[in-house]
DNA sequence: TGCAAAATAGCACGATCGTACTTTTTTGTG
DNA sequence: CACAAAAAAGTACGATCGTGCTATTTTGCA
């Protein structure tokens, strides 16, 4: 399945059994109000994580009352998760999307990586859901957890599929191990993150794209990249 | 300065100015229980973070009094930063001083390089503060902050230093830049993290140790490692 | 324009949090 | 053993949390 058909999870809860024949539509204003709560949401955890994010906080930075943030969700947790949906949304649109207009291969996948560099570059400063989430729900199983791991596993499935694309269409060494290659881009953009957010190390962002030169030099089939 | 001189921070406050000639000495069993409060501290922090650390939670496991908890520390950032102290302390003692036994250079990166993961290895079930604690505390300033960054920087520091070293002795290429192999390294610990704690995917420290081989093919003076 | 329904606000609840203050128990020593 | 000091417990306070209930306002269509 396509890496977009995630965020179509979006889905409205069965309708009630009450018989309204006659129909009744309406839900205009809410829809649009529940996109900004999220969007807002989003900004917030961002910043503080899925767990900081307090519907009271929601409320002040949306100026409603905390029962009208609530009453679009039903739970914080649906919160979390609309938050999910909304950030792997985002993601999709910043980093995969624009990459298929390259040429399957390494062309796409350095287009992937570039993509995937400047928004963790941007979020050195905002902060990031997959990686901050991670930490807070990796042992707290759940919906929170399930939706965010994947969000991740989809996003991490198409950039493995990309490289191993790129090693059928010949530009990487006949013996690359993909996954290999994959874990240890993932780990560039981890270190990224922690280094330049947590530690505020200057020059990490080059340490980062200088080690995708080396892992190209490493897997790509000539040893020029 | 040695890596060990950080814990040695776990000083006392400054004597009262009453002046007591005749010695007040005493303070053995507060000193015993506190370091028995903060050993059932560094547990749950490393399960739950140190931001979900909570004094009723620890009074419960220690089957104490809040009260009892509290006096030890004075407030809850004095408690977390005592957790990272120990913590550190233990991670010095299973990562970094078994390590100085091995010759310098490339056996001794070896050694650090080993018993990190041995280290991760178990913080697969059981959370590593260095990590969450970078999560729950890139944006908020404070001493817990600064503790933390001061002791992963230590860590980090003393790692980098054995690099230099390996370069020093011949035992890596004479252009290895050593501060991004030690990127390299440090993203395949938090990528080894990531990937087998939250996202439960096997193989992971196996691809841990290839990525360390695959670097030290890289900067290695000889081809074989 | 009236009117049902949707959207939002208001209010209250129990729980948990960190911490300040007071009281009791325990400790170590003269 | 007595006694001062240290350690631990007890209690209370204000704040914030998620969320249930009811009331009010706003919306969109007949």
């Amino acid at each position: 399945m396509s890496i977009a058909s995630l965020s179509a999870k979006l889905i409205r809860k069965a309708r009630p059994s009450s018989g309204n024949a006659a129909g009744a539509r309406a839900m205009q204003k809410g829809q649009q109000t529940k996109i900004a709560i999220v969007d807002a949401a989003m900004g917030l955890a961002t910043q503080i994580g899925l767990e900081g994010l307090s519907i009271g906080a929601l409320a002040e930075a949306t100026h409603m009352s905390k029962s009208g943030v609530f009453a679009h969700f039903g739970s914080r947790e649906e919160l979390q998760i609309s938050v999910i949906h909304q950030y792997f949304s985002q993601f999709e649109q910043d980093v995969f999307y624009p990459a298929l207009s390259k040429p399957r291969g390494l062309p796409r996948v350095k287009a992937l990586f570039d993509n995937w560099m400047k928004r963790v570059a941007v979020e050195i400063q905002s902060g990031c859901i997959f990686i901050s989430g991670a930490v807070e729900f990796d042992d707290r199983p759940g919906p929170v957890r399930d939706a965010l791991a994947t969000s991740v596993q989809t996003w991490l499935g198409a950039m493995n599929r990309a490289i191993v694309l790129a090693k059928g269409c010949g530009h990487l060494r006949a013996d690359a191990d993909e996954e290999q290659m994959a874990y240890e881009i993932h780990g560039l953009i981890l270190a990224l993150h922690y280094e330049a957010r947590f530690l505020q190390k200057p020059g990490s962002i080059e340490r980062a794209h200088k080690g995708f030169d080396n892992i190209l030099l490493r897997y790509g089939a000539d040893p020029v990249s």
